[in-house]
DNA sequence: GCAATGACGCTCT
DNA sequence: CAGAGCGCCATTG
């Protein structure tokens, strides 16, 4: 089609497909840092840019993304105590992710990091 | 092409 | 532990 603007739908085929699919690749009950998935995707350092692709995602809500296994880097939740935020605890929580402070335990839910299950 | 923005990360104070 | 500063990368106006 003619001088279509990329939507969002298309930018999911370009940059944010390898963001997409790191997320996609989180497991289930496992949490994943911006940082983890920026160089799952390709692009160390570029937190920020999943964050971008994350929010676009958001604004569609309807891709199977797991964004919420997606936290900050010592498993804070990035969306602050906003609605987002508590969703994104609900839904961890209903994956049995468990909270301390109001931080993922890294130590046991990180993704690809420690250790046995409680 | 530059300046500003953003669901970040790390270091220093 | 909290706050501020700098660096990182991609998108947007």
């Amino acid at each position: 089609m003619p001088s279509k603007r990329p939507t969002i739908d298309e930018q999911c085929e370009g940059t944010y497909a390898a963001i997409y699919r790191a997320v996609r690749s989180i497991p289930r009950g496992r949490v994943a840092t911006y940082g983890q998935v920026a160089l799952l995707a390709g692009m160390p350092g570029a937190a920020r840019t999943v964050g971008w692709a994350l929010r676009a995602l958001a604004e569609k809500s309807h891709r199977r993304v797991p964004w919420h296994r997606v936290v900050g880097a010592r498993g804070v939740i990035s969306l602050g105590d906003g609605p987002s935020g508590q969703l994104q605890r609900a839904l961890l929580r209903a994956e049995g992710v468990r909270f301390r402070d109001g931080r993922v335990v890294m130590d046991s839910f990180g993704w690809r990091r420690a250790a046995p299950m409680p």
